[in-house]
DNA sequence: GCAAAATTTGAGTGATCGATCAATAATACT
DNA sequence: AGTATTATTGATCGATCACTCAAATTTTGC
C-alpha cells in the first residue's frame, strides 16, 4: 500500500531495541524503564522485543555487551583523536563525560554506573557485565598511563592509578548529579591533576637524582 | 484480649516504617522496593503508612530526612571516637563503610550513593536531600582537614578536598560492587593515602622553607 | 515460484504496582 | 465519663507491570 521509496535503511530491528533500551536504562534507570516505553520510544510492537529477547533481564545482559563494544569507537577513540598526550588523553576523557552531562542539565551521567548501583545487587551476570565495562575502560587508561612512559614515577602502579581515575570519575559524575552543578565533579578532577602533577614532578626529581648520583633511592627527607 | 504483658516499646509505627524502608532502599533500590513488601517487613499495614505518608515518594523524602540525622551519631561520631588523629579519621571512616560492604558480601555499599543516581533526575526534591546529604558528610570531613592544620599545605582547599574523599568513597564502593571484590576500593583509598602523604610531605618541605629550615622536624624513616 | 523460516502484529494474560477507604480500635483531651 | 482525635485494620481499587500468542506478513532458501 505505501509507496515503494527506498528510505535510509533504518537499523535493524533489534538493534534499535538495543540502542533505544540503552538509551532509556541510562536516562530512567532499569527498573524505572517499562517495556511498554522501549517498544513505543523504538516503535515496535512488543511481540517483537521478546521474539529477540526472552525478557527485560536479558535485555539488559546484552545491553551492557552492547555497550562493551560502544566503548571503544564512540568514547575512547574519540578522546585519543583529540590529543596524543597520554595524560592530556585522561583529562580529555573526563573531559567528554562533563559535556555530555552539561549537555544534559547534569542529569544521567555514566551510563554503566548507573546501572552498577541498580542492578549489581542480585544479577549475578549483569554485574559481571557491568565489571568487564568498568576493567575495559581502566584498561584503555592503563595504557595511556604505560604511554606517559618516564614521565610518572617508575614504580607506579599504572592499573591501580587508571582504577583510580575511574573512581574519581564515577564519584564526581554522582555528586555532580545530586547537587546539580558540575562544581564537585570539576574540584575532583581538579585535585586528580593535582595528584598527577605531583607524580610528575616527583617522577623528575626521581630522575635527576639517578642521573646525577649514584643510586639515589633516598624519597628524600 | 492479649495479656497485658509490657513488652520493650517497640518504635512507634512511623519510625519503623522509616527505619525499614531505609533499609529496604538500600538493599534493593527504591523502585524495586514495593510498598507491599515495606508494610510486611515493617509489620504493619498499608493503611497504616499511607496514613503517615502520603505516599511512596513523600516516604522516601523522610527516610532522606532521616538519613541526615542518622549520619552524626551512627557514622561521624564513632569514627571520631576511634581516633583523635584528624587525617587517620579519614581512613578510619573509610574502613568503616568498608566493613559495611565486608559484612554484607560486597553488597549496597553506601545507601545514599545508590538513591542519588537511581532518584536525583526527575525528583528535584529527592535529589536536594541527597546533596544536604553529601554536603553534611563532607563538612564533617572538612572540619577534620582543617583540624589536621599545617601538616597540610597552608594553601590547600580542604573543603575541595573533603569532597574528593566523598568522591573515592562512592567511585571505590561502586566498582568494588562491580567487581564484588574490595579490591579496586582498597587500591583508592590507597592512591588517596599516597595524596595525602605527598600533600603532607609538601607541606613540611613549605614549613621549613619558610621558618629558613630552623625547626626541621625530620619525620624520616 | 513456492514452501519454509523468520519477523511483525497488537490485543490480551495474570500478577503486581501504588494507593484508597469505610470500619474499628486506641489514645488524648476536658 | 464522654467526646474528639489519632491510629490501625485489611479488603479492594484501577493502572501498570512484564509478558504471551495466534495470526498476518515479510524474507529466505532452493
Amino acid at each position: 500500500m505505501t509507496a515503494q521509496v527506498v528510505t535510509s535503511p533504518e537499523p535493524e530491528t533489534k538493534e534499535r531495541i538495543l540502542r533505544t533500551a540503552f538509551q532509556l536504562f541510562h536516562e530512567q534507570g532499569f527498573h524505572a524503564t517499562g517495556v511498554a516505553t522501549i517498544v513505543r520510544e523504538a516503535g515496535v510492537n512488543p511481540g517483537s522485543l521478546y521474539h529477540f529477547f526472552p525478557g527485560k533481564e536479558q535485555l539488559l545482559l546484552q545491553v551492557l555487551e552492547f555497550a562493551t563494544h560502544y566503548l571503544g569507537p564512540a568514547v575512547m577513540e574519540p578522546v585519543e583523536q583529540l590529543t596524543s598526550d597520554p595524560i592530556e588523553r585522561i583529562f580529555a576523557l573526563l573531559d567528554q563525560y562533563r559535556d555530555g552531562m552539561l549537555q544534559r542539565g547534569c542529569r544521567m551521567g555514566c551510563p554503566i554506573g548507573n546501572l552498577a548501583l541498580e542492578v549489581s545487587d542480585g544479577n549475578p551476570e549483569a554485574r559481571q557485565l557491568i565489571h568487564r565495562n568498568f576493567e575495559n575502560w581502566a584498561k584503555r587508561v592503563e595504557g595511556w598511563l604505560k604511554d606517559a612512559g618516564d614521565r610518572l614515577p617508575s614504580d607506579l602502579d599504572r592499573g591501580r592509578l587508571a582504577h583510580f581515575v575511574l573512581t574519581v570519575m564515577e564519584g564526581g559524575l554522582m555528586q555532580a548529579r545530586a547537587a546539580n552543578d558540575l562544581g564537585v565533579f570539576d574540584q575532583s578532577v581538579a585535585v586528580l591533576r593535582d595528584h598527577l602533577d605531583l607524580l610528575q614532578r616527583r617522577a623528575l626529581k626521581l630522575k635527576k637524582h639517578k642521573k646525577g648520583g649514584k643510586k639515589a633511592k633516598e624519597t628524600k627527607k
